[in-house]
DNA sequence: TTTTATTTTTAGTCCTGTCTAAATATAAAG
DNA sequence: CTTTATATTTAGACAGGACTAAAAATAAAA
């Protein structure tokens, strides 16, 4: 139906379009997606034609209902062939995305609608995010970056934000994970770095780390 | 590492080379491809650049060992693939074959050692064919086309030769499948057609159908 | 409100993979 | 051994996606 940059694309302006609300820029999107902004603009045209997002120049764009359903379409699949990977081929959590990157553009409806059902219907890919359902749905959870959290809070671990390798390796080293307890204990205000306790280890991080991981903090 | 199109070119030469000995033509290649003269003529001398294949203009081509190589590891891929949709999500042998075309070029080496691991290491997929192993190896079995068989001979099916989705269908309604004995009742010259016994029924095949499918005969 | 900096778009080019139409080799007939 | 048919290759074009360099809008400073 779409080919693979159409693909990328919408995914790409969709979690944009989720991280702050209005419209999108062509930077952002060239910049998110390790590109020049001039092919941003023509791919961009090239999608406005097709009705999946409106565009005026030099305003940014903006996904329609349908440019919608398709980018969550592509999240779904990507988390599911996740899990897949995690929970049935015993990767890492952290090993992951590359494959995912690929998986996500296979063409099947019934390819999807079984993998669903073979991995029992997962609510949450393994790095805590939310699966779409077949309609398109996306679970809303109730979590906060852990950089919000004050002295003497302790959220568990739900999700990341950026899920690049070297840094959930970084997690790995440090034994955080989805579903792991983390307790602040001290907090500087000049740069937004922490002390926290994870487990039995108690150990600095940098106010980037603390932006980049998702707690959901008991009521 | 190889494009999408130039694995299906190794790969569809490589099939070419196992039905008939000695170089594969231009026109062979393009209507197995379902593609034009031309447009193999360029993507011919491409793959002669890489080193992929040996190619004479207006003499054909032939897979060099690096050519093999890939081919041998996207029909590995394709044919895992394959066992992993009908063992795993249970779907039907006639309806894996478009899925797994997509699926043979994801590229992640990882991915196939554990995938091939989860699925026990099969020796052959839904379709009888023979998996090659990490190393290239195609396990070598002694079948022949049913249409070889004589009258009052017999023969267990292990394979069909072209895995087109109508021709599928047209075994399952008709009962056949890979471990099915297959009893040859009757045998036209003229039409090469066939009177056969499938389990309880017997009934009339053509020449066509008896040519495309492989069986064992018990020594 | 000019001037300067930043963002975005256009123009022109390139690469991959495909096609049609025309040219050239090879094979088959006569 | 010519003539005809078939197979194959070239030439030229095009669509999808991307890039660089230059132009045009918009935003920020002065
Ligand atoms: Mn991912
Ligand atoms: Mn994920
Ligand atoms: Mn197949
Ligand atoms: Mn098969």
């Amino acid at each position: 139906m779409f080919t693979l940059a159409e693909e990328n694309y919408l995914k790409a302006i969709f979690h944009l379009e989720m991280e702050s609300e209005g419209e999108v820029s062509t930077n952002a999107i060239a910049e998110s997606m390790d590109t020049k902004p001039s092919s941003v603009t023509d791919m961009v045209q090239k999608l406005a034609e097709k009705k999946l997002l409106t565009y005026k120049r030099y305003k940014g764009v903006q996904l329609t209902a349908e440019g919608k359903k398709v980018a969550v379409n592509v999240i779904r699949k990507h988390r599911l062939w996740e899990v897949f990977l995690v929970e049935k081929l015993n990767f890492q959590w952290d090993e992951v995305h590359e494959i995912a990157e690929q998986l996500e553009h296979i063409q099947s409806e019934e390819l999807i609608t079984r993998l669903d059902k073979f991995l029992g219907s997962p609510d949450f890919d393994p790095h805590g995010d939310p699966i779409p359902d077949k309609h398109g749905v996306l679970k809303r959870t109730e979590k906060k970056l852990l950089s919000e959290l004050k002295k003497n809070q302790s959220g568990i671990c739900v999700s990341v934000k950026e899920s690049n390798g070297e840094f959930l390796q970084y997690l790995n080293k440090k034994k955080i994970a989805i579903g792991v307890k983390i307790y602040v204990l001290g907090k500087e205000f000049f740069d937004g770095s922490m002390v926290i306790r994870v487990g039995g280890e108690q150990f600095f991080i940098s106010h980037k780390i603390a932006e980049n991981l998702y707690v959901q903090t008991q009521k």
